[in-house]
DNA sequence: ATGGCTGAGCTACTCAGA
C-alpha cells in the first residue's frame, strides 16, 4: 500500500498536476496539505472521475488539508482539541492494513515566520496541543503514521544550507527539539530510518532558482509508532512533480506500507 | 539585509508562504 504526501500549494491551481500524479503513481492514499479551498470550491468530481474519494477540512484562501483514497474512507476527524483558533491544519482517519488499524494523521504546522511574532507562538502551542495528542495515543498503544509538512528542518543534514535557517521558525533549536520530543515519544522519521544519511529535500522556494540550485529543505515528513516499524517497507522522495510546469513548491513523498 | 516568486481574493493590492 502506497501512501503519499504532498503540499500542494491550492489544488485548484494544481489540478492538472495533482491529475498527472495520480495517474501516473497510483497511490492508495493521498495527505494533502495546503489546498486552499472551502468544500464548496474543492475539485471533488474531477478526481473521482480518475478513481478517488476525497475528504477534506477547507477553508477560505489560506490552509486546508485533505485525505483522498481509492477506497472509502470512514472515521474522519478534523479537530485538535485546544486550538481556538481552529484553522483548517488536521485531518485523520483509521485504515486497516492486515491485521492492524492504523490511525494515519495529516498535518499542516504553522509556519511560523516571521519569528516572535504571534504566527511563531501560534505555531508552538499548536504542536504543543499536537504533541499531546499524540501522547496520549500512544499511551494507548495506537498504531500511528503521522504525514505532513512539518514546517521542520529536523537537522543540518536536511537543508542545503542549514546557517542560513538558525534563526528561522522552520529550524529554530526551539522548534527542532519540539520535533525530537515527537521522536522520543516512540516515533520514527521513516525517511531518516530507510535512507540513513542521505542527503534530499521536498521543498524548494520558488524564488532565486533555488530548484534548479538545489537549494532545498526536506521540511515534509513521515513519522510512525514504532510498533509498526516492520510494515515500513520503503519511502521515496518523488521529484517528479516539482519539475513540470506551474509546480507547487513541495514534492509529494511516497511511504510503503504492508 | 533584502528581494526574489506564486496563489487567493478580487480587480489593486495585501497577506501568506518558507
Amino acid at each position: 500500500m502506497k501512501i503519499s504526501s504532498w503540499n500542494v500549494n491550492s489544488i485548484r491551481a494544481r489540478i492538472d498536476n495533482v491529475k498527472d500524479y495520480l495517474e501516473s503513481t497510483s497511490p492508495d492514499v493521498v495527505l494533502l496539505q495546503e489546498i486552499k479551498a472551502e468544500e464548496k470550491n474543492f475539485p471533488y468530481e474531477e478526481l473521482n472521475k480518475i478513481g478517488y474519494h476525497s475528504y477534506i477540512s477547507g477553508q477560505k484562501s489560506y490552509n486546508g488539508v485533505a485525505i483522498l483514497s481509492k477506497k472509502k474512507l470512514d472515521k474522519i476527524n478534523r479537530l485538535l482539541p485546544g486550538d481556538n483558533i481552529k484553522q483548517a491544519r488536521i485531518i485523520s482517519t483509521e485504515i486497516k492494513i492486515k491485521s492492524k488499524v492504523i490511525e494515519f494523521i495529516n498535518i499542516y504546522v504553522p509556519n511560523g515566520n516571521p519569528v516572535d511574532t504571534d504566527k511563531y507562538e501560534y505555531k508552538i502551542k499548536w504542536i504543543d496541543l499536537f504533541i499531546k495528542e499524540i501522547n496520549k495515543k500512544l499511551n494507548k498503544d495506537i498504531n500511528i503514521v503521522i504525514g505532513g509538512d512539518f514546517n521542520i528542518i529536523p537537522d543540518d543534514i536536511d537543508a542545503y544550507d542549514s546557517k542560513r535557517y538558525l534563526n528561522d521558525a522552520l529550524f529554530r533549536l526551539e522548534i527542532r527539539k519540539k520535533y525530537r520530543t515527537l521522536i522520543n515519544m516512540g516515533l520514527v522519521d521513516a525517511y531518516r530510518h530507510i535512507k540513513k544519511n542521505k542527503q534530499e529535500y521536498t521543498f524548494w522556494d520558488y524564488m532565486a532558482g533555488s530548484w534548479q540550485k538545489n537549494y532545498g529543505l526536506r521540511i515534509d515528513h513521515f513519522l510512525v509508532s514504532n510498533n509498526i516499524l516492520e510494515n515500513i517497507k520503503n519511502i521515496n522522495i518523488n521529484k517528479k512533480p516539482r519539475s513540470k510546469n506551474k509546480p507547487s513548491d513541495h514534492t509529494p513523498v511516497e511511504l510503503e506500507i504492508s
